[in-house]
DNA sequence: GGTACTATCACATAATGATGTTAGAACTTC
DNA sequence: GAAGTTCTAACATCATTATGTGATAGTACC
């Protein structure tokens, strides 16, 4: 049963939103409010809702900020950000913040419902172009350190040192022997300018290959 | 006009898949393997696609490592990863390499359709349960500390390895002696149920403890 | 007062890793 | 066809790590 919560300082659709949700069944919305102060005042007495919706940009105190309160005070909460800003800094920080979801303020009702059925459900409600954004990130991120350049037997190494093996371990793996892989290992951290697996394992890791 | 092609291992599915794709208005698959070498093969001849739905696991090159060849040589392909792993790992090396998208595989045929949709819109198709996994992701960065079972001075220990520290040098680092650095060791390997340091850096660096 | 957990130090041995040197076969490039 | 790169392999040597066993001491909880 989901027991959701609004934080939207337009009136109109604050009072629509409630009423739609309260309409459906295995959901209701006991709160909307127009601030995150009014509504951390109605959870310190009612800690009811286990989802919450709410805007970024909020009289008082804002969404983000507001956002890391309650994900504090009550960690049970989900909260999906329903906004207008298409902003990737704004989304980020959302994400970073603890969201779990975020929707772009179009979103009709019947679809603001079905997220929270996918929240329920331990999925993540976004907007196809929300998670276009994430994953743009993704590949920046990616890319930007894409330098060293390692052959795929090199990668074939690194990834056995990432899955913990022991070079005789990489060594079956491969088929090859073991003086090979040393050699490669070699061959890597000249590469790499390291000089343990340790520092191949972080490199790789951090996505610096 | 989606033009889609697939990689898949799986006879079945593939013909299935690429049937019922060709039977969608607005949408064709001219063409089908079952692996990255025959797609590139084909693509060589024939660079008509601009859609690719790909298996991760595959004969002969991975689907990761496909992708970035043909991001490379085909940089105007999306692709769509289309797979069974739910592992965090897998799936951020695919949005790193350059996917658009990453479907669960049982996700349904019209499903698979509207994700193409939605990419061709500009969106990026994503299971829930993988936008979730990427949004506890950003969680991970926000935060810093996480549950872990393993005491303040075992993360010390923890995060010079990580540094690429000899056990010398962490003893040095710490101001204790090198056996105390191994005594504490012995223990965080039991407590993680590992056995090399390699594995201990993964963990910790896969955000695991 | 006992039990549990943590942190510290020591000794010993076997396994693994790091580094140097050398070198043949397969392949690409100029 | 010479030059370079990659993958392969061997031998040697020293350093580091993994693992077992044992011990002392403080803190916390009941």
């Amino acid at each position: 049963m989901a027991q959701v919560g609004i934080i939207e300082d337009n009136k109109k659709i604050r009072q629509l939103m409630q009423r739609y949700l309260n309409m459906q069944k295995d959901m209701s919305c006991p709160v909307a409010t127009e601030c995150v102060e009014d509504m951390l005042d109605y959870l310190s007495t009612y800690p009811n809702p286990n989802v919450l919706l709410m805007d970024i940009q909020l009289p008082g105190m804002s969404g983000i900020e507001g956002m890391k309160i309650i994900q504090q005070k009550y960690p049970d909460i989900e909260i999906i950000m329903l906004t207008v800003y298409h902003d990737s800094h704004k989304i980020f920080e959302s994400l970073k913040a603890g969201a779990s979801g975020y929707l772009l303020k179009h979103t009709s009702l019947p679809e603001i419902k079905d997220a929270i059925e996918l929240l329920m459900q331990g999925g993540a409600p976004m907007s196809p172009q929300i998670a276009r954004k994430v994953i743009t990130h993704f590949n920046y991120r990616g890319q930007k350190k894409q330098k060293s350049n390692l052959t795929n037997r090199e990668q074939d190494i690194v990834n056995g040192l990432v899955d913990g093996l022991s070079y005789k371990l990489i060594a079956d793996r491969l088929n090859i022997s073991i003086d090979t892989v040393r050699a490669h290992i070699r061959n890597i951290y000249k590469k790499l300018h390291v000089n343990s697996k340790a520092e191949v394992i972080a490199k790789s890791l951090r996505g610096e290959l």
